[in-house]
DNA sequence: CGACGCATTGACTCCCGTCAATAAATGTGG
DNA sequence: CCACATTTATTGACGGGAGTCAATGCGTCG
């Protein structure tokens, strides 16, 4: 269940055998989500985390004129919502973009890790810590790249991402968005994102239709997203 | 020394006396950042984190091009990068905006803090979780609003932020920054982060000029910026 | 007083949004 | 398996917000 979660830590620091089994006992319940359904809602009190384990989803917000930002993508081994723990509520909404499976973490059981266990503690506030960089690689890319770097710039980070979990073909992995979702998370209308696609397919560097993207120059996307995944943590050592 | 903290910390939950002393012996040393030093630097392993006293500070990534993108804005009472902590790098850099008093906080004191003091460690932890929210609001104005919205917005946020560590006057702030880096952190240029301000001035919302931001008409601020400071919790509840 | 940083403005360009039409893909019921 | 509806992708035409380049003005300070 939580074997998604342990790669993404033992990716960032060393877990022992008793920690596998505290975190292991973090779940509680287990469930299955329907694609588009929103699971977490803004400002609702919460009790407890959710863990994905299956599946994508996002965070996102919404504007009056019915725009939405997209402010971050979830792959399995991300919490959707540890940060829910120390903030009670939350400043936006979740939704999944695919079906997905989930798992609760009592907010109780983590407030027990935090007087228990404090390396566990600490690794798991390192995790919000890097949902906060992942936040400010996005200000980077809305603030200052292109639509077509910023584009690029996405596509490396969930390559990398979705490999780390083990969920990345050797040159590509499935993406289950739109165009209309994906130019949510890049700032961009779905018209202009499917320009930016064209243009990307047009020179060869990446070929995203039909909820599967194939970086068909990775090297090539990553010069021109100026890539440099050094915001992912993927260094394991002492936290 | 940490009396801006106590107060960021106290709007949102209670901090008994004992917690007030321990927080007080987190810091080390103290010292003063003449302005536009730059303070961090990306990759360098950390040691202690930084507490802002006096004076505003910013993260900031800069690209290949020389253009560059502030992703947050400290003032007093803000760690520069408690993140730190547990990333042990940052991913970003930290100057000085202004002429600034600066308190160190040794990490193995605060890994101490987690050893022995879980409810101190949460509110801590729900700081770093604090600039995650505001990085994700940032996202929203960068992907969604508008030049002058956005404009209005980062005002707006400022305000309240400063008003709770009493740094604010009645109808706006001292705000020591030039066009150019107001500019960076909006994902503008300095030539249209002027063009805004004069939008902004004729329209009787905000006069902002040699570093003094005036709120001409807060409530019209607010409405151009569609801001609501739930994002940044000051809601006084157990955490 | 002169140098320098910063602010301001104009002219021009272009990236990207808006509006709209059409095509292609997907889903659904019979 | 087909007919139809719905969603999604694609493309064109047009306009506007924001970038670029450049000149001028202004405030500060050694």
């Amino acid at each position: 269940m939580v074997e998604a979660l342990l790669l993404a830590l033992r990716a960032r620091d060393a877990i022992d055998p008793d920690e596998v089994a505290i975190v292991a006992g973090l779940v509680d319940e287990v469930a299955m989500v329907p694609a588009k359904r929103t699971v977490l809602k803004r400002g609702v009190p919460l009790s407890h985390s959710i863990l994905l384990i299956e599946g994508m989803m996002c965070r996102y917000k919404d504007m009056r004129n019915g725009s939405r930002q997209i402010s971050a993508i979830h792959v399995p081994g991300d919490f959707l919502d540890l940060h829910g723990f120390t903030l009670k509520h939350l400043d936006h909404d979740v939704m999944a973009l695919t079906a997905a499976k989930v798992a609760y973490v009592p907010h109780d059981r983590l407030t027990r890790m935090t007087e228990q266990y404090p390396h566990l503690t600490r690794l798991f506030w390192f995790l919000t810590n890097l949902d906060a960089a992942m936040h400010r690689e996005w200000e980077v890319s809305l603030g200052q790249r292109s639509g077509a770097a910023r584009t690029a710039h996405l596509f490396c980070e969930l390559y990398t991402r979705l490999a780390l979990v083990g969920k990345a073909e050797p040159d590509g992995f499935a993406f289950p968005i739109n165009q209309t979702e994906l130019g949510e998370c890049l700032g961009m209308t779905s018209v202009h994102t499917n320009r930016v696609l064209r243009d990307l397919r047009e020179r060869g560097l990446l070929d995203f239709r039909r909820g599967v993207a194939k970086l068909l120059d990775p090297e090539g996307l990553k010069r021109v997203a100026e890539f440099d995944p050094a915001y992912l943590y993927l260094d394991s050592r002492p936290r």
